[in-house]
DNA sequence: GTTTGTTACGGCTACCGTAAAGATC
DNA sequence: GATCTTTACGGTAGCCGTAACAAAC
């Protein structure tokens, strides 16, 4: 039994269960591949592989339980470099936030400011994405953290720290009837005109056309996006109305562009940190979520982790401008 | 980065911090633990043991960190073998129960008389101790399955799953001047004579005196056992009398000894299950839990270590006689 | 002087890559 | 014939054990 073999047998699920490129993503031989996966089998004495023909097909039964501890082992040994370079350096390393691009574009550009300026040695990156493609990217490690709210599919091994209540506002461009009105807005208001909303990936937009469905109103979406700047254009061009989190709306910059309250007429969607069970944290990674929110400060973040539990959405705060 | 060297980390912080009692348990030189051991700093760019002149002396803060990770990779390893042990031979095998005298002696015997029958294949042992003895083999997955009631030392990393409900019943001498009495035994009749007692690190024992307490009176205890063929033997022989639960009595064994109704008195201890939350169960082992309790079939038992919750104790069922 | 950890060195295992064969689509 | 896995084989890196050394109690 080796870590290679470990390694070997992630890499061939991974890549479709073909040895040869699995091998290619390794940087190694093909037949080395064939071979310590047979030495592994060998050991255990049982086929972890269904090999039909020259292919494999499947993954035996104990194959997958074979797999999961190969998986969680691999993840184990990802901690256990992090805790040699959190050890060598505390200050020097690489976070990896996976995020939308309204979080991205607006929530976080002052926070990750303060971040590099506290830390130089860090090399921060944001991956952008919707919610289900960020939690992929969590969940195979390639993103360390994730910000969005609720995605549409499981969150196994996910822990769930929710951070924010974004509430959404009305978008109109300068000069549109509506803004004339004095009382608050209805969802028969907006119904009047065409709709540009989030993508169904996000739970935003998926909240927005529920809410309306519950007054058993229909709305006309014209187009739906994944980004807010586009949906602004879009606005600012007269193709429509949009909702979005108030914080996405700067007065002195959007120019031609106004909001309108919707509090009233929309909850708010709840948006989180989502992050693996199992992963060392390094110290800076902390430092990060607590500019994020200052209720998340490590000690309740590992109590968080250790914790099977889900979390009280209460502990979303509302985001402070700017 | 090697299993070795994981496996070498971990056997030294068991040993002490003694590389030379290492390398004897591990049954290899002690330069190649030293060598590895080195190796793996290196790699991390980090000392993970603290060395004092030739000695060490304590485990870095990341060498901690190291050690945590060893041991969970280690147990991977194990579950790993038994993966393979199961698939190649699902009725072959070991089965290691920590358990308490009583336990073993009473309650157990009819269930590993069905399991041996079912499973001939499988090697049954067990091993005695008391509570807190209990947890420390099961932790050190040195035991794969723990029974009795709850110990006095923390049990992190294990699940509990309640089984018993145990009530304990008065044992005296024949002939002794109680049973005399028609109604019902109170803490102050017990309390005028001389008290065998289980020990402190049984709950059992705890709960009785508590309960004596509780009522402000004083029981004098000459003697405390972990063995109820012991306390039996000392009550048969007039030393004092004693509590015990109900299903270590046996009327036609027990020659020379009578019980007395004490539900009123002493409320149930619970005997649990206790297991490592990320150990890989054998089939048979989930058979071997059925038996105990048909409360806990397999994919309960599944859900139980997965959920971090503390279990409710209403799942514990009296036990049925014989 | 005994215990304990590190350094030095030679032997050997076992892993890796190349080459070739076997099997299936 | 193309793709993919397995078998065969030689080279080599790295692990292991012995021996010698260094340092502490």
């Amino acid at each position: 039994m080796n870590l290679q073999q470990l390694r070997y047998l992630a890499e061939v699920a991974d890549r479709g269960l073909n040895l040869s490129r699995a091998a290619q993503a390794l940087h190694t031989s093909q037949p080395g591949i064939s071979k310590q996966i047979r030495l592994l089998e060998e050991e255990l004495h049982t086929e972890l592989l269904v090999r039909e023909g020259n292919r494999i097909t499947a993954l035996t039964a104990p194959g997958q339980e074979a797999l999961a501890i190969a998986q969680r082992v691999l993840r184990e040994l990802d901690n256990l470099r992090r805790v040699g370079e959190q050890a060598a350096d505390p200050e020097r390393g690489s976070l990896v936030i996976a995020t939308t691009h309204a979080h991205a574009r607006y929530l976080l550009i002052p926070i990750v400011q303060r971040f590099q300026a506290r830390f130089h040695g860090v090399n921060l990156s944001l991956r952008q994405g919707n919610p289900d493609q960020i939690m992929q990217l969590v969940q195979a490690g390639q993103a360390d953290l994730g910000l969005c709210t609720a995605p549409t599919v499981a969150t196994e091994g996910l822990a769930q720290l929710p951070c924010y209540r974004i509430w959404r506002c009305v978008l109109l461009p300068q000069g549109h009837a509506l803004l004339q009105k004095t009382q608050p807005l209805t969802h028969r208001d907006l119904a009047a005109y065409p709709m540009i909303t989030l993508d169904a990936s996000f739970a935003g937009g998926v909240a927005i056309l529920e809410s309306f469905a519950k007054e058993q109103i229909q709305p006309q979406v014209v187009l739906s996006a994944t980004d807010a700047d586009v949906i602004k254009a879009f606005v600012a061009s007269g193709m429509g109305i949009a909702t979005l989190p108030e914080w996405a709306f700067d007065a002195r910059r959007d120019q031609g562009l106004a909001r309108m309250e919707a509090r009233h007429l929309f909850r708010p969607a709840i948006s989180s940190l989502w992050l693996q069970r199992h992963q060392y944290l390094r110290g800076y990674a902390y430092e990060f979520i607590r500019m994020l929110s200052e209720v998340w400060q490590a000690p309740r973040v590992r109590e968080a982790l250790a914790s099977e539990q889900p979390l009280d959405e209460s502990l979303a705060v509302d985001v402070q401008p700017g």
